[in-house]
DNA sequence: GGGAATGAAAA
DNA sequence: TTTTCATTCCC
């Protein structure tokens, strides 16, 4: 939740899930420090979150009551993205180099807390809220690779039977195959470890504490960096700040929670270091900062915002006078060094500093009065409760902005709203329902963004103006006016343009409409937003972004669901869902979707996250058919207790039709030669563990079973049969069954890239990709045509490029 | 917000 | 041995 100026914005996220509170005068001071960058990312953050998240603005009653209009906020605590690891040793590292610079802020800016939290590392009990996220265990890696799977192969199946069938296919499931996942969860867990020294499975049971502060929900850094020479600086200050302002918890976004930020930077500065550098250093002709190098031209729009912000936005008075006042008057606005020193080093050190710079906001900022965490599920409730309200006083704010002349800050916050909110939409002007732009994604939209109801349309609006006043303005200004022309402007059309092959043309129709209408609307209000231009272009940018990717998900759903309704799953078997691919800590941060084989890009991105997500990617991905033949054949012993009725379900339907389905993917598949014949074959000999015990335990009672005729039969003790029932799998080789359609679906990128069943293409394929290379391009807002053709041209069906760049940012989706 | 699964870690 | 919590998302 986001204060400023006693208005709320709740942001809720869903790979993030932080709510965090940030007042936003500190944020600006803290912009104005760090010399813009962490406008940008801030930008970013929120962008990311957007597309789970809503946000909503509203005034500071806390005591919404809830109703719960929407769904819950799936997460509260941050992911944990492999890639998270990684960034934090940069980031050691660099603070080390820069400690100086640095500690000046620090001291300013250090919390008490922030330092405790550091020596207590990521696990803060406090703020469950913004513990990371457990890595997943080879199951959970398992499931979130079959459920879409299963999920297609039983529409009508929910997830609880979803997770059934998946335990099912588990269990059967080759040691061989377990044990890749099995190597990959641990890999995960390590790097997790790795990045998260101190974190503890369990919390605490520090959780019965309850923060003085019941309702704010404070965020905590979860992320913790190995080495951090900052936690000898004193904090008081911030300490008494935080005092003072017990509402006004600050808190920067953190890499964890910016890893779609963050990788949408990486994106852009890879491909801009790649491609770009030599135009981009002739274009930033601007003696700051960004010229010598080739900063991303996020970068460099950040810094143009901070700048203003720092001329503007001394307008905008902080409401309570805390130390960051004087903070912001000893350090230089946009702090010239910075930018250099990101400059320097094209990729990484951009990347790097970006984290560090933010993560010592965040360490510092992070207040510490409302430690006392709330327990998830109250905050939870909190959190929703607040979006309600934000969303019913939404439309009183967006009528405020409008009439009078906002500061940056102002209008920032409504983009981040209605990013937040997923306005992207459509416009209408805020009394008008938003229906028409959303209608087509509607339908299934709502399960996205519930909350999002009516308010969120205004937003939406505005950036547009912003983006295009910015446009218009650009050319004006001199200054970074080229650079942003550049960017800008084909960022623009390209999100469009993506936009409208992806997306509803009604939904598209709209919104350009809209976009004119604002345009021209902006240029009558016009005056000094061309600062905000460039902040609404690349939120508008991430919005379309969003839309999306919302979208996307949605049609799918959509497909799933009326796949449920009648047809059978022809639609859904094997596409895109399956391919995508989660960041497995991340949890929702990104979704790979089909990697292409090798990209230049990709190989810039080439980071972790990436070598996880290939990882992820490669992990063999078993054709249901093969489950269910061995189901319905060898494991229906075996399950002797466990579901019933959802095995039955399960092998009943699927075989046939998967079959072809499966064949039909077959080709994009590729059959893993490594992989055994049959992933299926029976688990040999397992010892029970202690999941397995309570599972028999539970299963125990009594459950049907079929028997290798298909009869229903009364599953006998659990635990004694299992083993036979495993070994009797074994030994009847299923392999039969099993081989014939065992075909493991181990998608090696190259092979997904390279033959895509022509379903899969037409369907799904196309709108993920766009719009996750739109994203990226946005992100560099390097050279919007390059990715773009790249993308588009890009024959295979995908754009390798786009499908990477997807795979970073779309961390939103779903 | 519970639940359905498994599993790792902690209590 | 039992809890927590990681994933997903319908009910």
């Amino acid at each position: 939740m986001c204060t400023y100026n006693g208005t709320k914005l709740n942001l809720k996220g869903e790979w993030s899930t932080c709510d965090f509170t940030i007042h936003f005068d500190v944020f600006r001071q803290e912009l104005l420090k760090i010399g813009g960058v962490h406008d940008a990312i801030f930008i970013g953050c929120v962008q990311f979150k957007h597309s789970t998240m809503k946000a909503s603005s509203r005034n500071k009653d806390h005591s919404a009551d809830g109703d719960g209009t929407g769904k819950r906020p799936k997460r509260k605590c941050l992911q944990w993205h492999p890639l998270l690891a990684k960034k934090m040793l940069d980031f050691s590292e660099e603070e080390e180099e820069d400690e100086e610079d640095e500690d000046i802020d620090k001291d300013a800016l250090m919390s008490t807390e922030g330092l405790e939290h550091e020596a207590d590392e990521t696990e803060d009990d406090d703020s469950s809220e913004q513990r990371a996220r457990r890595p997943m265990n080879a199951f959970l890696l398992f499931c979130k690779r079959h459920r879409s799977l299963v999920r297609q192969q039983h529409p009508r199946l929910d997830n609880r039977g979803a997770t059934k069938i998946l335990a099912d296919w588990w269990s059967v499931l080759d040691p061989k195959e377990k044990q890749k996942y099995t190597d990959l969860a641990k890999e995960y867990k390590d790097a997790f470890l790795k990045a998260n020294p101190g974190y503890k499975w369990c919390p605490t049971t520090n959780k019965p504490l309850k923060s003085p502060s019941p309702t704010v929900t404070t965020r905590k850094k979860l992320w913790t960096f190995p080495t951090e020479p900052a936690k000898e600086f004193p904090i008081t200050k911030r300490v008494v700040k935080a005092e003072e302002m017990p509402q006004i918890n600050f808190a920067m976004a953190d890499p964890t929670q910016m890893g779609g930020l963050s990788m949408l930077l990486l994106a852009g500065e890879h491909a801009l270091t790649a491609k770009e550098i030599s135009s981009n250093t002739a274009q930033s002709g601007t003696p700051d900062s960004t010229k010598q190098c080739g900063n991303s031209a996020l970068f460099q729009l950040a810094e143009m915002c901070s700048d203003r912000l720092v001329t503007e936005g001394v307008q905008n008075e902080p409401p309570t006078g805390t130390s960051e006042d004087g903070h912001a008057s000893e350090v230089p606005v946009a702090d010239p060094g910075l930018g250099t020193k990101n400059d320097d080093d094209v990729k990484p050190q951009d990347w790097n500093t970006n984290d560090k710079s933010l993560s010592l906001l965040t360490d510092t900022s992070v207040t510490s009065l409302n430690k006392s965490e709330k327990i998830k599920k109250k905050k939870k409730k909190k959190v929703k409760l607040e979006s309600t309200k934000a969303e019913k006083h939404t439309v009183k704010k967006s009528g405020k902005k409008r009439k009078s002349s906002e500061s940056d800050m102002e209008s920032l916050m409504y983009t981040i709203d209605a990013v937040a909110k997923g306005d992207w939409g459509t416009e209408k002007p805020s009394g008008s329902p938003v229906k028409s732009g959303r209608c087509s994604a509607k339908s299934t939209e709502n399960l996205l963004h519930p909350v999002s109801s009516p308010p969120k349309k205004k937003m939406k609006p505005k950036q547009i103006k912003l983006s295009t006043e910015k446009i218009s303005e650009l050319n004006k200004h001199s200054k970074v006016s080229d650079l942003e022309k550049v960017t800008t402007s084909p960022v623009k059309t390209e999100t469009f343009s993506v936009t409208e092959q992806l997306l509803s043309h009604n939904a598209l129709g709209e919104v350009k409409a809209e976009n004119k209408e604002i345009s021209k609307k902006t240029e009558a209000s016009g005056s000094r937003k061309s600062e905000r231009s460039c902040k609404g272009a690349l939120y508008k940018t991430l919005v379309s972004e969003g839309m999306l990717t919302s979208l996307r998900a949605n049609v799918d759903r959509g497909k799933k669901a009326s796949g449920k309704g009648g047809s059978s799953d022809h639609e859904g078997c094997w596409k895109e869902e399956e391919w995508s691919f989660s960041n497995v800590g991340t949890s929702g941060t990104k979704k790979l979707k089909k990697l292409k084989p090798k990209d230049e890009s990709a190989l810039g991105l080439g980071n972790l996250e990436q070598e996880f997500a290939k990882k992820f990617n490669s992990l063999p991905q078993y054709s249901p058919v093969t489950f269910d033949r061995k189901n319905t054949t060898v494991t229906r012993k075996k399950k002797k207790n466990r579901s019933g009725s959802t095995e039955q379900q399960k092998s009943d339907k699927a075989i046939v039709p998967q079959d072809t389905n499966s064949e039909e993917h077959t080709e994009k598949v590729d059959h893993a030669p490594s992989v055994p014949s049959s992933p299926l074959t029976a688990v040999s000999q397992e010892p029970l563990i202690g999941s397995q015990k309570r599972k028999a335990r539970k299963t125990k009672i009594t459950h049907l079973i079929r028997t290798a005729d298909g009869r229903l039969s009364p599953a006998g003790d659990l635990t004694k049969e299992k083993w036979p029932c495993k070994q009797e799998k074994k030994k009847q080789p299923l392999k039969t069954d099993t081989l014939v359609s065992g075909v493991n679906y181990s998608r090696s990128e190259t092979e997904q890239a390279c033959s895509i069943s022509p379903e899969v293409q037409t369907t799904s394929a196309i709108p993920a990709f766009f719009s996750l290379a739109a994203l990226a391009e946005v992100a560099a807002m390097e050279n919007a045509h390059r990715g773009q053709r790249a993308v588009s041209l890009n024959r295979d069906g995908q754009p390798k490029e786009m499908a990477q760049t997807s795979v970073l940012i779309s961390c939103a989706d779903q």
